[in-house]
DNA sequence: TAAATTGTATTATTTCTGTAATACAATAAT
DNA sequence: ATTATTGTATTACAGAAATAATACAATTTA
């Protein structure tokens, strides 16, 4: 697990970094819900990292969601595909409508965006 | 002009609020090319804001080619034909762009955002 | 030309973010 | 029950970004 390196030049903060790999473990499937974690520490032996930055990637999937924590226990992937899918599709569609409103007063199309999701389909997002 | 106010507590810094808030009033109309921006000066004073900041945001307009600043004599609007266009598809590809990281993070997938614009492009007249 | 008005440059201060050091608290293992 | 393991909280540090204070330079205006 983890086999991808942390990029320590990148302008990507570390724990940003590490919450993209952990999130990819879970959608490729090489993490599943229930599984543990590594604990904090030893993670952050295996990856070269301070635990406190662990510890924030771990704590900010557990406020986003896929993640649950115990103390004195472990960190689990938290991945309920029915229930937590809805709730986050109520949550994308907030943030869609938003921007939604906010490209139409701008004078956007709904052609116009759809060309955007076009591009950005083509040629995955890169992070800043 | 500008009956807009800044956000001090906003995480958004104020030069970019204000850098918003001035392409806001190119793209309405209220301001067209030619016109000449309040003094640096006279607008901190309106929107209570120190003068190099307001500055910063007519300096980094004028980077981006929205605005001419001339010394001793002032700033002002400044965009040639398309201009206009591109300003305001710039704009809403940071408002998209925005809005994928957010998906994203949420856990959507591309698949989803498709289905979510081709939903509202369906029926449009529900959502203005 | 002199004074006022305007943008520019330099430097300092504050704020924010990421990271780290360390101590604390709950759970598990024995 | 005691010890080891685990996550949490507190505090501090460093670098970058935003904001501010001040002095400077060009243009306009009278």
């Amino acid at each position: 697990m983890f086999r991808t390196n942390i990029d320590f030049s990148s302008p990507l903060p570390i724990y940003r970094q590490l919450i993209h790999l952990i999130k990819m473990e879970i959608i490729s499937g090489r993490l599943s819900d229930g599984d543990q974690l590594p604990p904090i520490r030893e993670l952050a032996k295996i990856l070269k990292l301070n635990p406190n930055t662990v510890a924030k990637a771990y704590y900010t999937l557990e406020e986003e969601g896929f993640v649950e924590s115990k103390r004195g226990s472990g960190n689990w992937v938290n991945y309920k595909k029915g229930k937590l899918d809805s709730l986050r599709k109520g949550m994308v569609e907030d943030e869609f409508k938003g921007f939604l409103e906010r490209a139409l007063s701008l004078g956007a199309t709904l052609d116009d965006i759809k060309n955007l999701i076009k591009r950005y389909s083509d040629n995955e997002p890169k992070h800043r």
